[in-house]
DNA sequence: TGGGGTCCT
DNA sequence: AGGACCC
């Protein structure tokens, strides 16, 4: 008998650990953080017509995501209901909670996902713990969380793991990949629990060795615990290895990076027929259900087979063998590094109809406003900067001080782009074909708009009849008839002050600015019922603390505002600092040089 | 069926 | 400029 050829499969790479949070139901806990009272009551959260997410109580009452909001009231008529189509509490929540996982972190690899998840690479500070551990106490050990500080961390018990584990019951000769991920989930556990006690929000953890295979295995426990996936994870005396038990019986569109149109393809060369829901219906879910097993184990099949399959117009390079690691749950990409800005900022609305010129130069000036109130909170460093503390006594002494925003654009947006979703014509049969396409059209950000003296309100009404109009035209070259059911405004092309798209070279930049014991004083303790969380004011100016070192190593690299030529009237009587190259009123240079002799170390 | 975001072609 | 993916 021929030996079976095991062509091209993927080797893996466990040389990492990475830990993968998902705030629970965030949207409903944000909500509950500003009010307690809600925590005992079904609560849902409602943007237009469907709640987007509810709490766990609403779940025990058969409330999903996604659901009709007329559905809702149905099943549970006494569920409360808040709206969430303003998204800055969760947007402001979300960046708190990921700075506090990011403080943790070593190497900045801290990414976010969305509002609500957010992967660490962990692999420098469990290799930097293994390194001291006493072998002949293992159930004594201690966690060094600081480098510099053997003192700051936590004891724990390096023989087991904490929390639950997949599967339960292993057995396993790597004993290296065993201990690291045991020390994983220690670590996971700690964090989970700052998190909560320091902030009151509660998280759902997975440990693995990768992004995908983390995030996938952080669902087993759902709220308010977490999973760590268990060697071995390479077949092991002809056993099958957890990593494909684990992910064998997936879905194959429940694997991230798979979505809606390669599950289609890939479900469809599997079932050698079109699944049946595709008749009409854009939303939908299979339930001819083909897993990662049956795709994995069809005739033939490959990466170059899959990339036969999957190649077309638009596709990725290199889809197929991406493919292909997948199905064996390998999943090499990194966590990648914090990142000093957005890429993106967008704002928008979506409408039951909009058709008129006068209605969309309405929404066009709200969302206007709106983009440019969240390009002042995203893109400039704000009062509270540390560095712009000195600024405003100066200000106090020129005795104007309070009028004037002051603070300095970490970064430029290029570009602006507005969007739209067109809604189709009536079908002949008096359907309507629901379309998820935009168009846009971009231009160059006016340099006007990032000027902070100016209100929001007069630079959005400039930019709508001095830019957006003409863009609009452009989209929408009719006189009239176009019906949208979406607009969306973004700003783009971020040209950031140092010139990096990092805080700097990356390796061990946190621990330039990072003191845990320092920034965990920020966050309010959880210990009464009535306990508010942070508000954004007294997590970032209480203390000049961790954080505030972030907010100085951010200041240094911002666009110097006299160099730059787009904030027309500066000071002129200034002198250059010589020490920290700061602008500095010239009557100010001494104070400001006796600043340095008391803080410089 | 929301109001966001990322990266790739 | 659009399309895929993610929440």
């Amino acid at each position: 008998m021929q030996p079976v050829k095991r062509k091209d499969v993927p080797t893996r790479k466990d040389d990492r650990v990475i830990l993968h949070f998902d705030y629970d139901c965030f949207y409903a806990s944000v909500f509950e953080a500003e009010n307690s009272a809600l925590k005992e009551k079904p609560l849902a959260v409602q943007q237009k017509q469907i709640i987007v997410t509810c709490n766990y109580e609403a779940r025990r009452r058969g409330l999903r995501k996604l659901q009709l909001i007329k559905d809702a009231r149905h099943i549970c008529p006494d569920v409360v209901i808040v709206l969430g189509e303003d998204i800055s509490r969760f947007r402001d929540a979300s960046k708190t909670l990921y700075n506090f996982l990011r403080s943790f972190s070593w190497n900045d690899r801290a990414e976010r996902l969305g509002f609500d998840e957010v992967w660490l690479d962990v692999t420098d500070m469990i290799d930097y713990n293994i390194s001291l551990l006493n072998s002949h106490d293992l159930a004594h050990s201690f966690f060094v969380l600081e480098k510099d500080d053997p003192t700051q961390g936590f004891a724990f018990d390096a023989t087991c793991y904490e929390g639950p584990t997949t599967p339960n019951d292993s057995t396993t000769n790597d004993e290296v990949l065993t201990l690291r991920l045991k020390l994983g989930s220690h670590l996971a556990s700690h964090l989970r629990n700052e998190l909560e006690r320091k902030t009151g929000y509660t998280s759902t953890v997975g440990v693995s060795t990768s992004k995908v295979l983390s995030k996938l295995v952080g669902n087993m426990h759902k709220p308010k615990d977490q999973t760590t996936l268990v060697p071995p994870y390479t077949h092991q005396d002809g056993q099958v290895s957890n990593v494909e038990a684990f992910i064998d019986d997936y879905e194959i569109g429940k694997i991230p990076g798979i979505g809606s149109k390669l599950a289609r393809k890939l479900r469809h060369h599997v079932l050698q027929h079109e699944p049946d829901f595709e008749k009409g219906l854009i939303y939908g879910e299979t339930k001819e259900k083909v897993t990662v097993k049956d795709l994995r184990l069809a005739q033939n099949m490959s990466a170059d087979l899959l990339e036969k399959l999957l190649t077309g117009p638009g596709s990725p390079r290199g889809i197929g063998a991406k493919i292909w690691s997948l199905l064996h749950g390998i999943d090499d990409t990194e966590v990648n590094f914090a990142k000093a800005v957005p890429s993106q900022i967008s704002i928008e609305d979506s409408y039951i109809r909009l058709d008129t010129l006068p209605e969309v130069l309405k929404e066009l000036k709200m969302l206007s406003c709106s983009l440019i109130e969240r390009m002042r909170i995203d893109l400039v460093a704000g009062e509270d900067d540390a560095d712009l503390v000195i600024l405003e006594r100066y200000d106090e002494l020129e005795s104007e001080a309070k009028a004037r925003p002051h603070g300095k654009w970490l970064a430029q947006p290029k570009t602006i782009r507005l969007s739209t979703r067109p809604r189709l014509p009536l079908n002949p049969d008096g359907t309507r074909t629901r379309s998820f396409k935009r168009i846009s059209h971009s231009s160059a950000l006016p340099s006007y708009v990032l000027s902070l003296t100016d209100t929001v309100d007069a630079l959005a009404e400039k930019l709508v009849h001095e830019t957006l109009i003409g863009m609009f035209r452009r989209l929408h070259p009719e006189k009239a008839g176009w019906n949208l059911s979406l607009v969306n405004l973004a700003v783009t092309n971020m040209a950031e002050a140092g010139g990096e798209t990092r805080t700097a070279n990356g390796r061990d930049i946190g621990s330039m600015f990072k003191r845990q014991e320092t920034v965990h004083k920020e966050f309010t303790t959880y210990a009464d019922e009535d306990a508010m969380p942070p508000t954004k004011s007294s997590f970032q100016t209480e203390e000049r603390t961790s954080l505030g070192h972030i907010d100085q190593l951010d200041a240094e690299m911002s666009v110097d505002v006299e160099d730059s030529g787009w904030v027309e009237e500066e000071n002129e009587d200034a002198e250059r600092c010589g020490i920290c190259g700061m602008s500095v009123p010239l009557f100010a240079l001494p104070a400001h040089t006796r600043y340095h002799e008391v803080t410089d170390d």
